[in-house]
DNA sequence: TAACAATTATAGCCATGGCTAACAATTAGT
DNA sequence: ACTAATTGTTAGCCATGGCTATAATTGTTA
C-alpha cells in the first residue's frame, strides 16, 4: 500500500506497455525479442525498460522467461491504447489522413493528449459518425474542399445568401 | 557548409527557440531569466540549451548579455508557433475545448505532429471558418452534441429518413 | 549428450536535459 | 566608488533511455 495512486508513467514505458498488450492479445505472453522487433530497439533496451516495469509492479518477467501484465500493467496499456485508437481514427477518418500516417502521429501524441482533449475527439468521431446527412454531410465536405481547395456550392450559396 | 541540411530538433530544442521568438516579440532581445521563467526551468539549464543552440548556429548568445535568433534560429522558431497557432485554434475552435488546455496540448504536441497532419488541421480550421451555415453549421452542430450527448434535430430527420 | 544457434542478460558507454551549489559579472543604491 | 542585489555561469550530479560488446542461458540437433 505504497502506491502514488494516478500515476503516470513516460511515453517510454508507456510504448512498452503498449506493445506487451498487443502482442499477448489475449492469449500468450510475450517474449523480449518480439518486443524488440515492435518497437525497433535493441534487446538490451527492452531488457532494462522490463526490469523497470516490473519494478513498478506494471509486469511479471522471469529471467529468459516470457513478459506478462499484471492486472495494473493491464489496465495502463488498455489506455495507452483507448488514447491510441481514438486519435488514430480521428486522423484517419475526420482529418481524411492515410492509415499509415495516421497510427504514426497517433503513436506520438498518444502520450501527450490531455484527457479533456481525448474525450473531444472521441465525441468528435461519434458526431460525425452519427449525424448522416448524406451527400451533404461534414465529412464530404470537408474532402471536397480538401480536394479542390474551394468550398462546395451548399456553403457558398448559404454564405451568399447570408451576406445580403 | 557542413550543414546536415533539413535538420529535425528536439522538443526541449524548439521549446528554447519558441520561448525566444515569443520574448523577442519583433523588437529586443531576450534574456536568461526571462527565458527561464517563461519555461519555467532553472538558469542554469536556459544556458546550458542556449550555448547548444548557439553551437548550433541558431542563436546568437554573448556572455552575460541577450540573446538573439539567427536568421535560421527565426526559421525554425516560426515554424514552429505556426505549428503551435494551428493546434491550439483547432483545439479551441473545433474541439470547444478551452483556452487553457488548447495551449497546453499544443505545446506538446507541437513537437511531434507530421507535416501532413498539421496541413490537414490548417485545412480542417479553414473550412469550418468559412462554411457558414447558419444555425446548422457543423461547429454548432457539434457543440450541441456536446451539451446535450444527443444528435440535434436535423441530423435526426435526415437520419431516419434516409433508413427508410 | 555435447556442441551450436538463438535468445536473453549484464556491464558499461553515451546523449539529453533537468537540477543544486557555488562562483562570477553586472547593475543599482547610497 | 563601494557594496549589495540581481543576473548569469560553471561544475558536477542525477534520471531516462538508447546503444554495443560480451556473457549466460536455453533449446535443438547431430
Amino acid at each position: 500500500m505504497k502506491e502514488k495512486v494516478p500515476k503516470g508513467y513516460s511515453p517510454s514505458m508507456e510504448d512498452y506497455l503498449e506493445a506487451i498488450a498487443m502482442l499477448c492479445g489475449g492469449r500468450r505472453a510475450a517474449r523480449v525479442s518480439e518486443i524488440s522487433r515492435r518497437l525497433r530497439v535493441k534487446m538490451p533496451s527492452v531488457t532494462s525498460a522490463v526490469k523497470k516495469l516490473s519494478e513498478q509492479g506494471l509486469v511479471v518477467h522471469e529471467r529468459y522467461g516470457y513478459v506478462e501484465l499484471t492486472a495494473e500493467g493491464d489496465r495502463v496499456a488498455e489506455d495507452v491504447i483507448r488514447r491510441h485508437k481514438a486519435l488514430s481514427r480521428f486522423f484517419a477518418e475526420a482529418l481524411d489522413i492515410n492509415q499509415e500516417v495516421a497510427e504514426e502521429d497517433a503513436c506520438k501524441m498518444e502520450h501527450v493528449i490531455s484527457p479533456l482533449s481525448l474525450e473531444r475527439v472521441i465525441k468528435f468521431i461519434e458526431f460525425i459518425e452519427a449525424c448522416p446527412l448524406g451527400e451533404t454531410n461534414f465529412p464530404n465536405r470537408y474532402k471536397y474542399y480538401l480536394e479542390h481547395g474551394e468550398l462546395p456550392e451548399e456553403c457558398l450559396e448559404r454564405g451568399l445568401r447570408e451576406k445580403e
